[in-house]
DNA sequence: CGTTTCCTTGACTTAACTCAAGAGGAGTGG
DNA sequence: CCACTCCTCTTGAGTTAAGTCAAGGAAACG
């Protein structure tokens, strides 16, 4: 559960083109750069800073936030393996926010003149690329909508399950458990409230019988009902895009597609 | 101040970079294409249907937002005149919010071979779009700073502050004053707060001197007091690309440049 | 000129925050 | 191997910011 995935980049772009074996190696080939190490709680880069690379994110996870001049620090986002950090960023003068890590990551640097031979010569990874980065901003209007409505316990449920649907696709869950990194004191900055009423708030999803999280092993007891509380429409992570057509009940048939995986590996297992 | 701006998109592009006449004439004939109208509290599109031209805001306001399945409504962005509508959404197969209508808007469709032409033929403006789309993710992410970390009174300032920068972007504010559609319940749509909390919100701002709002006639009495209490940075808003290179102390230089041409205009007065 | 929408205020409730203290692990060094 | 620190998690007790409910007033609207 916890071992790298090879190219997780690829995974996840699958899910949004059909890839030739000759795109799959050229994503291949960029990941395959140059890779560096950085400890837990670094920055990767800080506000202000210009941007010339973009990176990949192979193992570990990151984030993207923001800190007020008095102290509070929200993220933004959170870069899962697989995600690319700020595809299209060196075009703003200078960044807004900063990027730091949340565990151990292992990261490539991607020149802009790869993408930019990447982009020209496989016109389905550059379609997949700009679904990933229209993905990566619905998400971030989601979490706009999480933080604007939904109380504590809808809200946690919320970002349990994008997570997990996330790392679905990434292919880094095992039936209804996955592993994650993240400690109570980052979600709850995640979400905007207190450490000590995070910690209550998953205490309870506990209780009821939802969730069960140890250490960093996460699993998901009841994903139905967790979507159900959380409100939560897949709908956003528009994944899927070769599968049928979405309609109107996407959401739920994605949700229900979804248990299908899930029971499918915990028999494979 | 109510009078609709020519073209509120060039005003706005010219900020990023630096437009040519020929660059300016293809922009108004983007502009010139047939206008729609649609009234106060409409829809313009909805979640789930498949977007297949860009929209450009000429007059009013208008907002992306979503609802919850038990009916609460989240406002994500505001769109004002010279906004741009989604210009990269035709790229996903269906659109995961709703956008409608704050006020009675006047507006043009734009087909993707338009938007396609001008791109090809005019490279300072296709800089300018991309530059633009980037500015839309930077306020996104913001807002969900203000959402996560700031309390009733800093968010409420923090989002006047940024509209008033915004209209001051596109001409439609004289001196310290603009016109502001928004009613009290579309404020709490965008805060995420009941109206009775906004209404008690804006009666304290306006207690303590630091605005007044009458109708939808609004002034910033003190705008440096309004931006330091609601932390206000106005580096995510990626203006004046075009003018000196942007340092550290970009915001506090914008700021104090805001005044200046606030004081200027007070005097053409 | 009546009706609807929007704003305003008071009294009360509650979800979430603050402060504080302790427990359980993981790692470190004597 | 034990004592130590550091970090994360947990829980209780009291506080507060924001929500709820309700009603009246002002403004806009047709």
């Amino acid at each position: 559960m916890r071992s790298p995935v090879a190219n997780p980049l690829a995974h996840r772009l699958e899910q949004y083109a059909r890839l030739s074996p000759e795109d799959r190696s050229a994503l291949d080939t960029l990941a395959s750069g140059p890779q560096f190490r950085i400890g837990t709680r670094r920055d990767i880069i800080l506000e202000g800073e210009r941007p010339s690379v973009v990176r990949l994110i192979l193992e570990g996870w990151a984030c993207r936030y923001k800190v007020l001049p008095d102290g509070r620090r929200q993220i933004i986002a959170l870069f899962l393996p697989g995600d690319l950090c700020d595809l299209h960023v060196y075009v703003l003068r200078q960044l807004d926010h900063s990027i730091g890590t949340l565990t151990e990551v292992r990261y490539v640097e991607i020149t802009r003149e790869r993408i930019d031979m990447l982009t020209t010569h496989h016109p389905r990874v550059t379609q997949a690329l700009w679904w990933d980065a229209l993905v990566s901003a619905a998400i971030q209007r989601e979490w706009t909508v999480n933080l604007g409505q939904r109380d504590a316990m809808e809200r946690m449920a919320h970002l349990l399950c994008e997570v997990f649907f996330r790392l679905r696709a990434v292919r880094m869950t095992t039936g209804n458990r996955c592993w994650i990194p993240l400690t109570q004191n980052d979600l709850s900055e995640v979400t905007g409230m207190t450490t000590v009423h995070v910690n209550r708030t998953l205490k309870e999803l506990r209780t009821r019988g939802l969730i069960a999280w140890k250490g960093r092993e996460f699993e998901m007891l009841d994903l139905e009902a967790m979507c159900a509380l959380a409100m939560f429409n897949a709908n956003y992570l528009h994944a899927n895009h070769e599968g049928s057509h979405l309609d109107a009940n996407a959401a739920r048939m994605m949700l229900h597609e979804a248990e299908a995986v899930a029971r499918e590996d915990a028999e494979q297992k």
